[in-house]
DNA sequence: ATATTATTTGCAACATGGTTGCATTAATTA
DNA sequence: TAATTAATGCAACCATGTTGCAAATAATAT
C-alpha cells in the first residue's frame, strides 16, 4: 500500500512531510532517531513538526518507537498489522555501539520469563549490542 | 566492607559526596538517577559532581549504569566482583512503568540467542517492563 | 469551485539531562 | 607541614524533548 493511503487508513491528514517521513522510514532497514529524520530530509519541515509527525505515526501505529544504546528515540516503520493503540513490536533490537543504528529482529522471539511476586508484567524487550553487519 | 575502604580499593579518594553516594546506592534496592540522589542529598553537592561522582563510580566499578524506560541514566551499586572496566551487570532489568524504578534481577539469566549473520554480540540486556512490587 | 472547519505547521520558548573548561578547594604524599 | 594531585563549584553550553499559540493548509460541506 502506498504511503498516502496508508496514513489515511490510519486517520492522519495526508501532508507533504507526512509522506516524505513515511516514505523514508518504510525505505530503512533500520529505525531512524528525529537527528536522522532531519538529516535525511533537509529544509523539510521545522523540527517541531518532525516530532510531531513521529508522535503521531506512533499514536497512529505507523511507527514504533524504541530507543537506542543512549536512549535516544528511534522509529521504525510498523507491519501493516499495527493500529492505534495496539503496536506489535515484540521482537528484540540489536543496537550497533559503533554506529548507534537499531535493528529490528523480526525474525527472532523473545524468551518466557518469571518475575519476582509482586512484580506484574506488561511489556518485555531482549535487547542486543554489538556491531552490526556495516561496522563488522 | 565500608563505602570509605570500597572507595580506596577502587582507586577514589574518600570524600564527603562520595561516601553519601555511595551508601544511598548500597542501601537502595533499585537503580536511582542522578535526580533522585539530588533528591535524596539535597544541598549535599552540585549537580555537576553528583553526574562526576556517578560517572566515577561506573569507570571504577562501583556501580552499574543502566538506563530507564524514558532512556534516563540510573545507577546500581556493583557486586563486589566488579572492577573497574570490568562490569558483571549481566541480568535482566525491570522498569516499572508507573514510578520510573529500575530494578535488577540478579538471580535471572539471560537468555542465549543467534544473530543474523554479519553481526556481532558484545552484549545483551533482557529489559522487563510493567508494574513493581510496590506500585502493582 | 468555494467557503467552512478542523488539523497541521512554524516559531518562540522552555525543561531536563548530559557535558566541558577553568579556577578554587580539598585529599593524599612526600 | 609543604607539595602534589585530584575533586569540587560555577558558569555555560549542547541535544533531545515538549508546550502554547497564531498562521497556513487539508479535508469537508455547500
Amino acid at each position: 500500500m502506498n504511503s498516502q493511503d496508508r496514513l489515511r487508513d490510519h486517520g492522519l491528514r495526508v501532508t507533504g512531510t507526512r509522506i516524505a517521513v513515511l516514505e523514508l522510514l518504510r525505505a530503512s532497514d533500520q529505525a531512524l532517531s528525529q537527528a536522522d529524520v532531519e538529516r535525511a530530509l533537509p529544509d523539510q519541515a521545522d523540527r517541531v513538526t518532525l516530532f510531531r509527525v513521529l508522535q503521531a505515526f506512533e499514536e497512529a501505529g505507523l511507527a514504533h518507537r524504541v530507543l537506542d544504546a543512549k536512549g535516544v528515540a528511534r522509529y521504525a516503520s510498523c507491519a501493516p498489522s499495527c493500529s492505534s493503540g495496539h503496536h506489535h513490536d515484540v521482537h528484540p533490537h540489536f543496537r550497533c555501539t559503533e554506529c548507534g543504528g537499531v535493528y529490528c529482529l523480526e525474525s527472532m522471539s523473545l524468551p518466557a520469563v518469571r518475575l519476582p511476586k509482586g512484580f506484574k508484567l506488561t511489556n518485555s524487550h531482549l535487547d542486543l549490542q554489538g556491531s552490526c553487519k556495516t561496522c563488522a
